[in-house]
DNA sequence: TAAAAATACTCCATAGGTATTTTAT
DNA sequence: ATAAAATACCTATGGAGTATTTTTA
């Protein structure tokens, strides 16, 4: 079931129109009715009386509507915290760094990256070239900087 | 988003392996990783860490699992009474009756009525016969009885 | 007769399946 | 070498639209 349809009914609950609410939802009063008649078959029993031109809530429809704004306000306070871990610049970065990078390149780009991304948790490693190369196939550094190509077979450009 | 998604990811969260999930609920391996998948692309991130055979949740996983468990409890409360509603000759039903038909017809039937649906809440006004006419167009009663042909143009056999 | 919901149809997106390849232990 | 996940491809269902008909106030 989409949580789409949901949606849907609860539109047409507030509004007790199928037209206002495919207006408010930009899609065809049709599409609405459909969406209202697959609830209605799913649970077995209609939702809404149709008397014409005005439309009520069943009994049905009224438990429906209660269950369905506490669903809506969950998925909403779902959304939320994921889409702000997606969002905020925050997390742990692991360097390697050969001797040379680390103490004439590394000490000019660090003060400046921490400051724009202060909640970015740094670490760094020193060790030679091969040992950066290994430990990023290891997954032990998320990120490595030498001088000069890397040897291993398995890194590439 | 369909909300068998949600379960889809419940299920693999808890088996923490895809081809467990897939049995569990007689889908095909392929199917749960779209569906994993879709979750993934619309909340942007990763929820699980797939690393060969082990697969772990992510922050963001862990995120999802504690609200999706929330939903998922939420939804079932929501189905229970709507079924219930379905299944059970139970509810309200509110009587309107002129007070001939009150007087001589309602008390025959009434008792054997509430004997075999002990679980009907059973209301009852006595009117004249245009003003239960009202009731019902108004929604107020739900059956009404009155003897003669009603003259409300709105009502009809 | 006017306004709203229901129906009929068409089209396309996607959920699901099977077969296969890739990956990591 | 094995087991699990990812990919490729195909099919069929259903969600959405437009056009039209039905209904009732």
């Amino acid at each position: 079931m989409p949580d789409f349809r949901l949606r849907v009914f609860l539109t047409v609950a507030r509004h007790l129109s199928f037209t206002k609410a495919a207006q408010e939802l930009f899609i065809s009063q049709p599409a609405v009715t459909k969406h209202v008649r697959e609830l209605e078959r799913a649970y077995g029993q209609r939702l809404f009386e149709r008397r014409g031109s005005r439309i009520r809530l069943t009994e049905a429809g009224q438990a429906l509507l209660t269950h369905a704004t506490a669903v809506e306000q969950l998925d909403e306070q779902l959304h939320q915290p994921l889409l702000t871990l997606r969002d905020t610049e925050s997390g742990r970065l692991r360097l390697g760094a050969s001797t040379t990078l680390m103490q004439y390149v590394l000490p000019r780009l660090l003060p400046r990256f921490q400051a724009r991304y202060s909640n970015v948790m740094l670490s760094l490693r020193n060790r030679n070239a091969e040992q950066i190369a290994e430990a990023l196939l290891d997954g032990q550094i998320d990120l490595g900087f030498v001088d000069g190509r890397s040897k291993s077979r398995d890194l590439h450009l």
